[in-house]
DNA sequence: TATTGACTTAGAGTAAACTTCAAGGATTAG
DNA sequence: CTAATCCTTGAAGTTTACTCTAAGTCAATA
């Protein structure tokens, strides 16, 4: 069992956000102490894992909550949810790919003005 | 030259971004008729086509703003744009590889759970 | 026991990047 | 010439994902 401050730790997520994150149906309702803490399980963990990959790959907080409910609605969801994650996955891919040409466009800028630095320099020398 | 609704069109900006990406110093002053329409130059298109390479990489306005700012003030802030490229392109290879790393994940449970598919549907399979 | 500091809530505030609106002027097809 | 369409502006509104605030509760320590 992790406090709030733990669970910040561990994930990187503050816990400002992971309260957001409750309050918005991406975790299951947390468990409490007699005083009303917060204390995060290893499943919960495990959740918030795949929620941060997820997002980190761009998917909404909207989407990652539907997914979540689907997850909650057990076996019976796992075509939709396999759906899901299949369609994410193409839409990562695609995106990666995207973002490889627009490297490569972003490298190309850099080594021209790499070029025409050098050859300003050049002529700054030569007219100290 | 090319009017707004052009532009939009070769760029996949909506009218209103083009104007927006305008008032925010993303372009330089946009020439215009004697009636007050916008005409973008070749140039024009070209610079835009460096803010989309940059802003789909990630970049911000306000960065890529400040990009086009050091490009007004000519071959003396070279340097400096070519620092700010590389640093860029540095954090675009960085999350590029975070990507990676995050759709094997995404992938790792895309197959478990579609292991976990087959297997509910053969349960299924077996009731009827 | 008092106080410090972490925790609770609902709700307001923020930043980025648009997007829409209202009101009006310009251009063009019929 | 006129209607339809496109353009103009400044400003307000929207969405996403937080982030902060205020007012109060809980737990541990000097």
């Amino acid at each position: 069992m992790y406090s709030i401050q733990e669970v910040s730790a561990k994930t990187g997520l503050s816990a400002h956000t992971l309260r957001y994150y409750e309050k918005e149906g991406l975790l299951s309702q947390v468990e409490r102490t007699p005083g009303g803490f917060r204390q995060y399980t290893e499943e919960d963990l495990e959740a918030l894992g795949l929620i941060c990959c997820l997002k980190n790959t761009g998917m909404s907080l909207q989407e990652i909550s539907c997914f979540v409910q689907l997850t909650r609605q057990g076996d019976r969801t796992l075509k939709e949810r396999v759906e899901l994650l299949r369609r994410h996955r193409e839409s990562v891919i695609e995106r990666m790919n995207e973002m490889q040409k627009y490297l490569e466009k972003v490298t190309w800028k850099l080594n021209f003005f790499s070029e025409k630095l050098r050859a300003y320099e050049a002529g700054q020398e030569g007219q100290e």
